[in-house]
DNA sequence: GCCGTTTTCGGCCCGACTGTTTTCAGTCG
């Protein structure tokens, strides 16, 4: 069994880590550090690369790392990592990953007191013996002793949905501050990552002390990590981490710039900058003379949106969701930036649940609260048979619900349509739970897999092939059956089924629930590239669900997705038209 | 270790906060 994209791409985090506790030089070990990151979100297995001989392509890729990726492929092994190992306890890490110790405390501890594991450190640092080494005293221990303690409460990052909840509460405490002008959420959720390590929110203010005081003391506050006149850190009871920084009117645009990330982008940014004669950092651009000395602060450039910023570098503006370093820089460049899907491109919802099988609105109650949300059209689509938690339907029920669609559909009038379809579990054997002659009487047929997710790569894809294949599946729901933190990915040949996607003209979706966001945005990038058709669907079982749609959108954008490419932004007759097409 | 219409060698973003220091190293983002 070959490693997995991940595996490699953890081998590569670790051998960053190991190289930064031996004190290797900086660039080296954030080389490693960088293709771990880039391998963790690849489309495809590394092996494709391999064979088409595109490795060195991936940004952050070259020679030396190739060549450990293909040992690494062809033996399961590698033998600069096993040495490493030998030379740097692997729990070591563990430590290296409390939050206040980093790759000198680490080895200081290793080297003078023997500590290789979190238990040794945490015993340690009990019985008072961290104090008196060099470069420690009580402070420092007891913050050790807290982070340790933090880590049980912290498990890794948070869902978007968690995370943005948590966020837009503590914004709205902020803003109803008199001394906050204006106050956003800047960072990976503003870039709409799927899963989110820490909250930053940035707010505009001359007046800083009482905001941060205000900031630390909420009732939500675990711990402060930490407190300045700027910049300030807590630590929610949830165990997630939320920065708060605060600037003035005239530096709004270089600091949510700078506050958005990503760091790789940023890093690039600032390089441009360099070139362009600015030192950029969050508080102006700084003009460097010809002797490349900084010039006095009466020169500084100070960019109150981020439109300033970019156009100042020579650029346009890049949205915050391709800023990944993934080529938008380069595209920015060259003019190519892509048209970005909207929430307002979305006419249609192809993918909802009524009280006939797990939803909590009828038909009627669904169709009308998409109304109200600016759609034209839905297809409602509940659950078959196998679910059986989830009341789904058999033939003679969904037929008979048939007979609701089309009275409300009736109702709605002219300008608004409502359409019958199903979401069809694909049965793990691979067969479909509804028989031909029952879908072909359907308007759309969304089919997914619920049960059986950890079988093989093998069965898993054939099973998606088998739907792909089906002349009635027009489309596949929420591919991977993956819910973000609590269950992975099923193990799915991404090549193959796309392959079948594009040959059927079968529609793959990015489902909009916060929990699944699947399709993911990198796989949705290929998916585009290839030219096959997307579905932004948001699986609604309620119209709180409705109005998750925004995540599917983030998501999207993140995939560069245009809204030439998702049939939710096409009208209802051309979507009948479509349908009708297909037979 | 990666990378290159200014370079195949010599660069590789920039700052805030903390705690331990008498001016700065470590950590984090």
């Amino acid at each position: 069994m070959a490693l997995t994209n991940q595996e490699i791409a953890d081998i590569f985090n670790n051998i960053a880590d190991m190289l930064e506790i031996q004190g290797e030089n900086r660039f080296k070990f954030l080389s490693y550090r960088r293709a771990g990151e880039t391998l963790g979100e690849l489309p495809r297995d590394l092996q494709a690369y391999v064979d088409d001989g595109t490795l060195t392509d991936i940004p952050g890729i070259g020679k030396a790392i190739s060549d450990k990726i293909k040992e690494l492929l062809e033996t399961n092994k590698l033998e600069f990592y096993e040495k490493l190992r030998a030379q740097v306890p692997e729990s070591l890490l563990e430590i290296k990953a409390i939050n206040g110790v980093g790759p000198k405390k680490a080895k200081l501890f290793w080297d003078e007191l023997g500590i290789t594991t979190v238990t040794d450190l945490q015993k340690a640092a009990s019985e008072g013996k961290l104090r008196d080494l060099a470069g420690m005293g009580a402070k420092s221990e007891q913050k050790i002793i807290d982070s340790i303690q933090a880590l049980s409460r912290n498990r890794g990052r948070t869902p978007i949905g968690n995370a943005k909840q948590a966020a837009d509460a503590i914004l709205a405490e902020l803003v109803a501050l008199p001394q906050v002008e204006e106050a956003v959420i800047a960072g990976s959720i503003r870039r709409g990552r799927t899963t989110i390590g820490d909250v930053d929110i940035l707010a505009v203010s001359d007046e800083a002390e009482p905001i941060m005081e205000h900031f630390v003391s909420m009732s939500r506050v675990e711990r402060i990590l930490g407190q300045g006149p700027t910049k300030s850190s807590i630590e929610l009871r949830t165990g997630l981490q939320v920065d708060l920084r605060v600037l003035p009117r005239e530096r709004f645009g270089t600091a949510l710039q700078y506050f958005t990330g990503s760091k790789d982008h940023n890093v690039k940014i600032r390089e441009i900058a360099l070139n362009k004669g600015f030192s950029l950092n969050e508080h102006a651009l700084r003009p460097i003379d010809d002797a490349g000395n900084m010039l006095d602060e009466s020169h500084y450039v100070y960019c109150g949106t981020e439109e300033d910023v970019y156009e100042k570098i020579g650029l346009p503006w890049i949205a915050p969701e391709l800023r990944e370093d993934q080529g938008e820089i380069e595209a920015a460049i060259e003019g190519k930036l892509p048209n970005l899907i909207t929430a307002e491109d979305i006419l249609s919802d192809l993918h909802m649940h009524t009280t006939w099988s797990d939803g909590t609105l009828s038909i009627g109650e669904m169709a009308e609260a998409a109304r109200e949300r600016g759609k034209t059209h839905i297809v409602i689509t509940d659950h078959s048979k196998r679910s059986v938690v989830a009341n789904g339907l058999d033939a003679n029920r969904l037929l008979e619900q048939q007979a609701e669609v089309r009275a409300v559909d009736a109702e709605m009038g002219e300008d608004f349509h409502v359409l019958h379809g199903v979401e069809m579990d694909i049965l793990e054997d691979g067969s479909m739970d509804l028989p031909d002659d029952v879908l072909a009487q359907l308007d759309f047929v969304v089919a997914s897999l619920h049960f059986g997710l950890t079988q093989d790569r093998a069965t898993i894809t054939m099973r998606l092939l088998n739907a792909i294949n089906n002349p009635h599946v027009d489309c596949i729901g929420h591919m991977t059956g993956r819910l973000i933190g609590s269950r992975p990915s099923a193990d799915v040949d991404f090549d193959a089924v796309f392959e079948a996607a594009l040959k059927t003209d079968t529609v793959l979706e990015i489902n909009a629930n916060p929990a699944r966001l699947d399709l993911d945005s990198q796989y949705a990038r290929r998916v585009q590239q290839l030219g096959i058709k997307l579905a932004i669907n948001t699986d609604a079982h309620s119209t709180k669900m409705m109005d998750m749609l925004p995540y599917g959108i983030l998501t999207a954008r993140r995939a560069w997705v245009e809204p030439t490419h998702v049939i939710n932004t096409w009208s209802f007759d051309r979507l009948y038209a479509w349908i009708q097409s297909r037979g």
